[in-house]
DNA sequence: ACATTTGCCTAACGGTGTTAAACAATTTAA
DNA sequence: TTAAATTGTTTAACACCGTTAGGCAAATGT
């Protein structure tokens, strides 16, 4: 029968209301707002009906996770996109990174664990940005020969100075650095860029 | 009556009791595993004592904070005296933050909301580790006559890049980057030092 | 028509932070 | 010394949390 497939539908559907009604709680009241019950009312049920989609909350945490790096990796695909020579590449996927951050911020929040206990088992997709990266600054370097070991120091040195500065400003959201975001944003990508050309 | 004095210094002392049970526990369990319930039996009391020593779980929180940058400001002072030059002092320091973050890696996370939501309130201890880095920094500058901005600007860079591969290592505590820490460490910090020589 | 499955809810358990009320012990005052 | 007031501590409770078990009612299959 064809109500079958309705059904299949529906149920597809409240699952993912499930989730954007989770998303949305964490977007009015923060990631410490988040709860069960809350949920259960955003989508007009009670909240064990919750568990028959989903194992748990960290599952729900997990799935959000997950959709958070699929969404990010689009997005520095679109930037890469964008240009041809890899350097110019590769400081477009940053900026598009930090834009992502300061876009989704709860996203970015449970994706790294900033100022949230985010969480525990790495999903699948959480890799995807790290290829998209990795890829583009082969591509620079492909004169030197790097190993596989190059790249991915070259990769978690733009990892460590992005993430450090987005999570400064996510904590410390009060005081104005707009400026010096700037300065270190456009001062550090540039530098480590030219460091391995 | 000298029984005041008693009475001053055991409430005195059931308050520090507090806090050293309170991070025993979370050095056992966790932030996640910390509650105040655990706290009192710790202390062999019942949970409503502690209200009257501090007003809520967020402050104990915050007075270990409090406590936790008085530390690191104790191990950063004492790192830069072990040398003459402003440059061997700046390295030294970022080393020694480094060891603070993984000898007291609980503490740190409280500090800096790494997988943790952390204390709101920034504490005034907070500034310390600010004040003495920018000291250094000013000293290795003073050639180019640097404004404070600027020098914020470089204390901001060596943080960002320190503190994302921090959080990195806590964050994916599994995977071995020995060497790849070593290496951007030695690479970020010396290579900072000599841009703003 | 009856039996079975499904969807959904109520109630509950054990846990959390926190507060109010009660009780006991100690100190103060008469 | 005895009565009053204060202090220390506990028990009980509230409102919330994640989660599970049981039951009711509607839809489905036979």
């Amino acid at each position: 029968m064809a109500s079958k497939d309705r059904i299949l539908r529906q149920k597809e559907e409240t699952r993912s209301n499930i989730l954007e009604a989770a998303y949305a709680i964490v977007k009015e009241d923060g990631w410490q707002g988040l709860s069960m019950r809350k949920i259960a009312d955003k989508i007009e049920y009670t909240a064990p009906i919750i568990y028959e989609y989903f194992s748990n909350k960290e599952a729900i945490l997990n799935e959000l996770t997950g959709k958070g790096f699929i969404k990010l990796a689009k997005e520095l695909q679109e930037a890469r996109d964008k240009f041809e020579k890899p350097e110019e590449q590769l400081e477009a996927m940053w900026m598009a990174y930090w834009d992502f951050a300061f876009t989704d911020t709860e996203m970015y929040q449970v994706m790294f664990g900033v100022q949230m206990n985010c969480c525990s088992d790495r999903c699948s997709a959480a890799e995807a940005p790290y290829k998209l990266f990795t890829a583009v600054i082969g591509e620079i370097m492909k004169n030197s020969n790097p190993t596989d070991e190059v790249i991915k120091q070259k990769y978690f040195t733009f990892f460590s100075v992005i993430h450090g500065l987005i999570a400064i400003n996510i904590i410390n959201k009060s005081e104005i650095m707009e400026t010096i975001n700037n300065q270190i944003l456009k001062d550090a990508i540039g530098g480590i860029i030219k460091s391995i050309q």
